[in-house]
DNA sequence: CCGAATCCAACACGATACTG
DNA sequence: CAGTATCGTGTTGGATTCGG
């Protein structure tokens, strides 16, 4: 079994839903792999995520480092500074999710096959043939 | 770099968000979880996630079915029955899964442990001690 | 420059009721 | 047995504004 079930029965909260609940969200493995780069300031990762909101780079950045994944350091200098770099723990998830990335990269074109077979598959089965439309009962609201 | 930030930027929805949209939902994990094991019916499903509803579950299921990663047979007797079980497509997912579930399970400690640190070095911030509070001129709300 | 606070829309999810 | 329909709710994330 892939999860294990007793942990997850005790309720005390599955790890793999722990894990997931951030990994799953928009942001946070865009960052990692940003951070993987080396150590990188607040200004600098939202230029090279162009489309993160400034509040969404700085809750997943809090995530980070609440659990211990990311290492902010402040400088009190004028203007101030803060920089982000991954802990060793950080470093340390990225290795099981590059084999997630390299399934992503490797089977999305299966993936999106299937959704168009699928897709299709759908319209066949709810849509009638136009010539039974008129008589079509079921209403659009 | 772990994302790639070339295919990611086309905006042609980027592999890894596609994949983790989904495998970051509540139940996925678990039911792919489930799958594991072997060819499996609704009802045995959701037995087998007790606190899963049956609207989450069906809408799990259908997704699975329409990424190609489940394949969903339907036996039309009396009454119906319906198989699902993991296609090749499916199995080759819970490979590197596997590598992020044995991480959770293995550093599920070291992060609960340091949010509980980054918790109270918060409140240490945040709340003042009780001899300032009285002079506290920030409105509650 | 970094980030907190507020407001708001979209959606995921659960509970319940109903159907073939 | 295996779903779908509908409704209500909490959470997520975007836009905007304000502060140190």
């Amino acid at each position: 079994m892939l999860v294990d079930r007793a942990t997850y029965e005790l309720q005390e909260l599955c790890p793999i839903r722990d894990v997931l609940d951030r990994i799953g969200d928009r942001w946070t493995v865009l960052v990692l792999s940003e951070l993987e780069g080396g150590t990188r300031r607040f200004s600098v990762l939202r230029r090279a995520i162009p489309d993160i909101s400034q509040r969404m780079l700085a809750q997943t950045l809090r995530h980070l480092e609440a659990d211990g994944l990311v290492l902010r350091t402040v400088y009190p200098t004028i203007p101030p500074r803060v920089d982000y770099e991954l802990t060793d723990l950080g470093r340390s998830l990225i290795v099981p999710l590059r084999g997630l990335i390299a399934w992503a990269n490797g089977h999305h074109e299966a993936v999106k096959a299937a959704r168009r077979r699928y897709a299709t598959a759908q319209e066949a089965g709810a849509a009638p043939p136009e010539s039974a439309r008129a008589a079509d009962v079921t209403p659009a609201q």
